[in-house]
DNA sequence: CATACTGATCCCATTACGTCA
DNA sequence: GGTGACGTAATGGGATCAGTA
């Protein structure tokens, strides 16, 4: 590619964040409520920039190292190895479960309330001396229940180790925090909420970073593809007799163009430039 | 075997309560 | 004491999947 062609092109940029390839999220995943950043891990995004001279463009990779047991949903209590890319917390929730008799249901009233109370929850429901549903005139009222710190702690404890629960690890939680288990299931719920927004804003604000980084570096390219443009015009009558084999590449680009510039987390390997060796180096340079 | 239904569980958005400045 | 902000327990709805008729 000579300078002839470099000067015809348009400059291209573009920001993005992907998954890659290798691990796509499953279908069931991919519906509008469930975005992707919490079915991949993290650090299997790649925030990238192309930019493209006549049509290619480089992409500049970042990876971020984010703690995989952070968002929790590859923590499986009956799974304590990595699950596979492609199982998501449901699937494995449901390898683990036990037989689904083990937990009879309530479908009438409020079921979602109590769909997933087993009799013995129900006692321990009843027997709940924190939390009351209704109150003397059996209305139903919603009290807030304050958890004490060492239910908190526990259960705090309990979430490092896993962040879901099978029904049996629920009833023992919830049994051994004098808790309903449907109290357990939320605060696991809310828990998990609260983690994964926690996380959004942290690749939030590096996103941020990235997306400044790359846009210092699009206006660099700019001007640079500028500055060529500028060269070319001035030299053209010159380089338009000279035989291709006196043009060679910059000494200086060769040298800058690497990879791990510690002050360029996001450098790409600049264009060549390509001067005659016989006068000066480019302007680039 | 394909289909419909049901139950279980999840996530998400929202509500509402308790606490604190 | 009233109030708004904030944290979080609780609720409701929708989606998905497995088991079953």
């Amino acid at each position: 590619m000579g300078l002839d062609d470099a000067c015809k092109t348009c400059l291209v940029l573009g920001l993005g964040f992907s998954s890659t390839p290798e691990t796509p999220p499953k279908a069931e995943d991919q519906t509008s409520k469930n975005p992707p950043t919490m079915t991949v891990p993290a650090a299997s995004f790649e925030p990238f920039l192309t930019l493209g001279l006549s049509g290619e463009g480089y992409r500049v990779t970042v990876t971020k190292n984010v703690d995989e047991n952070k968002g929790g949903y590859l923590h499986h209590p009956h799974h304590e190895e990595p699950p596979t890319a492609t199982a998501t917390a449901r699937d494995l929730y449901r390898q683990a479960s036990p037989d689904p008799s083990a937990v009879s249901s309530f479908s009438s009233g409020r079921v979602k309330r109590e769909r997933d109370l087993s009799s013995e929850e129900v006692e321990i429901e009843k027997n709940s001396c924190r939390v009351n549903d209704e109150d003397e005139d059996g209305i139903s009222a919603r009290k807030k229940l304050r958890l004490t710190k060492e239910q908190s702690a526990l259960l705090e404890e309990s979430f490092k180790q896993r962040s879901t629960l099978n029904p049996n690890q629920k009833q023992a939680l919830a049994r051994q925090l004098n808790l309903k288990p449907r109290q357990v299931e939320v605060w696991f719920q809310n828990r998990r909420a609260r983690t994964k927004l926690k996380q959004t804003g942290v690749d939030c604000e590096f996103l941020k970073r990235c997306c400044e980084t790359l846009t210092n570096e699009n206006r660099r390219l700019q001007k640079e593809l500028q500055e060529l443009k500028a060269l070319k015009t001035a030299a053209q009558p010159f380089y338009a007799n000279m035989p291709a084999a006196t043009l060679s590449l910059c000494p200086l680009c060769e040298r800058t163009s690497g990879a791990g510039n510690p002050k360029r987390p996001f450098s790409m390997p600049s264009k060549p430039h390509f001067y005659n060796h016989v006068t000066n180096p480019s302007a680039a340079c």
